[in-house]
DNA sequence: TTGTAGGCGTTATCAC
DNA sequence: GTGATAACGCCTACAA
């Protein structure tokens, strides 16, 4: 079965390809009758323009990469969800790739760019040192991680985030506060580390954070989980670098008999919209995802357009009163 | 900035365009000089094929569209994360839509496949009546939504799950019931409901439906919840017609003071792997993700090669087994 | 108001 | 081993 092309709707209706281009894009001065005409022999073929064919003249695509470590990940998951509506919205559609940590895969993606499979690119992964994104002017937004001096990065004030939780914590009478984040020692994630440790120097307080990468099986996480209350039967509090850490971490303890908050208090990051309804109780770190999302998007189209745009984008974070940080007796 | 083409190499390795496309795809003989000079002129130059226009020749993207009407819930974000790792391993990328029941932006999204921008379409939305899906020998495949008689669908034994979930709310001594189920009168998800009203009838219960559908906001969601619990003040038992649904009214509850599985029984649908280790003690109706996709993929090269398939693939569902089904004392 | 011709960047075909 | 040429399906000057 050949495709029906233009020239074929050209044919039946006794018109120029130029003429049923014109149709199509409501171009130019056209007679009613042709349009007619036209629009008749459209139908009776099932016509449909081919977009690929556009996309060759037009050299774009309207189409985004969007880059994640996971999309299975509620984090991941509100965050590739708002970036496909409001991408959308502007006449684009999203390539959506889960790089489950695997660089080449990565790589792959990019090579998309390059080869103007894309028109852009919202990169959200922790791989670093590939060599492509070495090169200028391409248009390309980070969410939470750090690519080079050229792309502009947004995240919330993950050390900020970091100083309030363990803050609270101490607060409430914690010494022993364990913290996990992930292996990737660039991503902006290891600020939530930094400022983690800064308030246990000040306060005299030994810090040790265990790595816990997004991408790892279930049960690899839990047994990490596991391994921090193994080794550290003191431990009074954890602050978890993510939300899915600190909700695995509460079924850990529960299951060895810990009972939160009374025996460990417990505070996330990330605060989605799902976490803060299924698991209301956890005090967690809120990032405004949804502006954050907002300023990638118009990121993106200020580096499409050659715009040159700041390199970093802070947003204030916000605490979510759950029950999970005090000690209620 | 001028794109660097085909022709641009060639001129500089001093060679023919076909010399070029050739070493690209190692193709043909070619001594290792020429193989060089290509190469280092590409490598000058920072050359990348433009995809685009050899996705024109070949008439196939390696694109596949998948359509789900929302990813940040658990189980969209799960299905469509599966569904990437599969198909990627496939050499296909994905554009993933949340039609978020907008029945124009499903309508657009078929369209691209029927303008040739996805060689293939993966649907798991749940508007209807679209006749753009009228057209016969479209490359699609459905999960766990009904098309029409030319599509496959894939789903979990909606009807079997219903029955087990009622049977088991029944055994545990409930009598009024209620169940959680999306508008969509042509889904499949309208069996589990199916199953659950055969089973209190033969039981002699009255069976009560409230709709809640997946991508109204969460805020919509929680009030409808509420609303039960205010119109049927003796109710003792829930099976949601999802896991978000179940956790939600698992919060609902125990803000009126109903405590669970004490006053009120709880069984899920789902069984994601998020919720079972987020909320092991829900009990929750689980769907074998893993197969149903793998599936998917396969039906769907079967399609896009032309072949025929069975119009109805169902899966047997398994029970998590929690606590909220039980009643403890 | 409508038509002709050329080109977007690649690959396949057929020569040499 | 390598090169010229046509073709993929569309749009856009430029003509008429």
């Amino acid at each position: 079965m050949p495709t029906i092309k233009l020239e074929d709707v050209a044919k039946l209706a006794g018109v120029s390809k130029t003429t049923v281009s014109r149709v199509l894009n409501h171009r130019g001065y056209l007679s009613q009758a042709t349009i007619d005409k036209v629009n008749s022999a459209i139908n009776e073929l099932g016509y449909h323009p081919n977009i690929v064919a556009r996309q060759l003249l037009k050299t774009k695509t309207n189409l985004i990469g969007i880059l994640l470590p996971t999309i299975s990940d509620p984090f991941f998951g509100e965050l590739a969800s708002l970036l496909e509506k409001k991408l959308y919205k502007k006449g684009y559609k999203v390539i959506i790739g889960n790089s489950t940590n695997d660089p080449d895969k990565e790589i792959d993606y990019l090579n998309q760019l390059l080869s103007k499979q894309v028109d852009g690119l919202i990169v959200g992964t922790h791989n670093q040192n590939i060599p492509e994104y070495k090169q200028k002017n391409l248009p390309i937004v980070a969410i939470d991680r750090i690519v080079n001096e050229d792309i502009p990065i947004i995240e919330s004030d993950n050390y900020d985030g970091g100083k309030l939780a363990t803050e609270r914590l101490i607060e409430n009478g914690a010494k022993r506060i364990i913290h996990t984040n992930v292996s990737q020692r660039e991503s902006p994630m290891q600020k939530r580390r930094l400022g983690y440790e800064a308030v246990m120097e000040l306060n005299d307080l030994e810090s040790k954070t265990y790595i816990i990468d997004f991408d790892i099986p279930t049960t690899k996480k839990l047994n990490l989980l596991n391994q921090i209350f193994v080794e550290n039967p003191n431990i009074d509090a954890i602050f978890a670098g993510n939300d899915t850490d600190a909700a695995y971490a509460m079924q850990v303890a529960q299951k060895r008999g810990i009972s939160i908050p009374k025996d460990l208090l417990i505070i996330g990051y990330d605060g989605t919209e799902l976490m803060r309804n299924v698991l209301p109780q956890l005090t967690t770190i809120v990032q405004p995802l949804d502006e954050m999302t907002e300023l990638a998007v118009d990121l993106l189209e200020s580096r499409m357009n050659g715009r040159d745009t700041r390199h970093e984008y802070i947003y204030p974070i916000t605490i979510w009163e759950g029950s999970t940080d005090k000690r209620t007796n």
